[in-house]
DNA sequence: TCAATAAGCTAATCCGTATTAGCTAAGGTG
DNA sequence: CACCTTAGCTAATACGGATTAGCTTATTGA
């Protein structure tokens, strides 16, 4: 079975040095002078090897090797969220593919727990039950996971990385940036100082105009239900709820937290209470949102009740609220990374938030006239 | 931005050579001896300069990079094909991870369109719309997506390589075969005589099945929907569909190509003739059994006619067919390559079928009496 | 007592590419 | 003719860790 073929290789089939094919492949003829027909018959060999740069040893020797990490803490494929992250991906490899990278997935921690012993790894299916598998490579992998600095560590393989996930470990990634590493994460971030670059979404704004929609169309009587959870888009949101329910002089008393199975009871209590107008968090998984357009099948929306969403409810068109603009997260996200991989110059960290869209829809109305 | 420290950098401050450093610290003391006070002296000096290992000289040093390409002809993150693939990758990430290798994903040509110069480069957006952008390293971009070869020879920086999608570049994959790279294509395939090592989907069985349980509730007119595009596995399907009806001995006219258009129109004369039972193929893109299932609305199911999908259509559980592991079929096709990666020794390419699972679903009943 | 072991460690290389510092031969200059 | 360019290339080395082949000293065995 053939070695793959290296420089030197073709050096030995064009009669030439490995430095001379090392600079022809590369283009950096920087003050440096080559025959035309040196540069011919290199690259003829080169072709005829097929030869391919390692990019593990062009990293070693300190270029580039245009290969950006994602680095998902859970699943990049994840299963349970269908849908949510999913066009963020797309809007990464989209942008990666016209920048002319190639994304390096880092399976972290995700598909793998604690090893039970060098041969055997606890392996999580999809469904949630847990397997006992062997492998023949389970060492390794075990090895890997037993520790998340270490996975993250890894990623400095490609030329830079984008994060993704709800949480940030932050010993390993100040390390990370510590060490001049770029790195973009996806969604805002305020650990370390403010010193994580990240690309994420404008919750306050976006939320704040629900809410003002409402007021607009006369509510006085709102609920904000948000997820117990507590996430940096789950209190973006809040804040912007707030902010728009002050200044409008609204009741503070509007934050509900509760979960899914409870969104019955409240809707009732809150019809018999007044209530014109919900407005729902709508999370990554969705399943917020969906118990509560479940709770309302029995209301008149929004002749009874105005209904309002913080995102876009899966199969849901038709209800108001905000469009996320995930793919264009993603196609930021490889776009400022790339930026910080060229210039490479030590300045402060981007951070970019980008704006929604607002969804008119069709579940907000004038106020229903008093029973 | 102090330097990270090396081996060498432990070795001057415990008084040793880098070689027993990394003996140390890697744990490979195969035959080697080492005395334990050596042994602390060196730990305890890697643990006050704070030693990371660099994972790129690590890898350069052990020729392999636990790193499996992905390779797809299109996009690894398909918009309009929203569901189907996406399983599969899921089940590649999952074994990927439980056998401790990152995945890089290599984006074929799908992205890009060829350059116009030297610093544009034509990007089809996801809504199919053309835009032209200008970006720092479209060059790189054109000069790699200018050639299919190119690309697929990239794949080489990776230890092996999953591929993925209707057609098989023949050239680059026999070159990429013969030079012992090894590579996995998922889904069947019988070019190059064979020597293409895959993972796939026993469609011909699966869909004789679906035929056969027609038949056993009574039907002997029958009628089989393909599409008109050819790709192995709706060839495949087709050859399951004719040796189930050619052992019923069944009307060997039963197969009939159409687009979605024509549906309608064919379900209404379909009637008319006297059929009792309709089978459809389902296509990566799901559009096909979609039109069926929308031709039928108007007709009582089960009752009056049939209908089975060769397949499983997306949002539609209840319609009899059979599912496809596409989960499985990732996670199969990662563990065959990495077989393939760590045995090293020359064989007969590994080609593998899987089995579908019937659904019973509720589509398929008794012939109504004639009326 | 002299060779054979063994214990404990290191020098030298290798992995594949990038980069710096030259080296050589041809041609031009004064 | 000695001296300098300049075009065209190469030797050497760096990158950080893994690995192979030894090289010292003690300790045994006969």
């Amino acid at each position: 079975m053939a070695r793959a073929p290296r420089q030197a290789d073709i050096a030995a089939a064009a009669g030439v040095s490995q430095t001379t094919v090392s600079l022809i492949l590369s283009g950096n003829t920087d003050g440096m002078r080559l025959s035309e027909s040196t540069r011919q018959r290199v690259l003829k060999a080169a072709e005829k090897l097929g030869y391919v740069p390692d990019p593990v040893a062009t990293r070693l020797a300190s270029a580039r090797n245009h290969m950006i990490g994602v680095y998902t803490f859970a699943s990049a494929f994840p299963t349970d969220v269908d849908g949510f992250y999913y066009p963020i991906l797309v809007g990464i490899e989209e942008e990666a593919a016209a920048l002319g990278q190639d994304l390096v997935l880092f399976t972290g921690t995700g598909g793998l727990e604690a090893g039970l012993d060098d041969k055997t790894a606890i392996r999580r299916t999809a469904d949630g039950k847990a397997a006992i598998r062997r492998t023949a490579d389970d060492k390794a992998a075990i090895r890997r996971t037993a520790d998340d600095k270490a996975a993250i560590r890894r990623t400095r393989i490609a030329d830079g990385c984008l994060f993704f996930g709800r949480h940030v470990p932050e010993e390993p990634i100040d390390w990370l940036l510590g060490s001049g590493f770029p790195l973009v994460y996806i969604g805002r971030r305020d650990e370390l100082d403010g010193r994580i670059p990240f690309v994420g979404v404008d919750y306050v704004a976006a939320s704040a105009a629900v809410v003002d929609r409402l007021v607009s169309a006369g509510h006085r009587e709102i609920r904000y239900l948000r997820s117990v959870d507590d996430a940096l888009s789950s209190s973006d949101r809040e804040r912007g709820v707030l902010a728009a329910a002050k200044s409008a002089r609204l009741s503070e008393r509007l934050v509900v937290r509760a979960a899914d199975s409870e969104v019955g009871g409240l809707v009732e209590r809150w019809r018999e209470e007044g209530v014109t107008a919900v407005v729902v968090e709508e999370t990554d998984t969705g399943t917020l949102s969906a118990a509560l357009l479940e709770a309302v099948k029995g209301v008149r929306v929004p002749g009874e009740l105005s209904v309002a969403v913080l995102g876009q409810p899966k199969d849901h068109p038709e209800v108001s609220g905000f469009e996320v603009p995930r793919r264009e997260l993603g196609r930021r996200a490889v776009r400022v990374l790339v930026d910080q991989i060229t210039s490479s110059g030590a300045r402060r960290p981007e951070q970019v938030l980008l704006d929604c869209t607002p969804i008119t829809g069709s579940t907000i109305g004038p106020v229903a006239p008093s029973a």
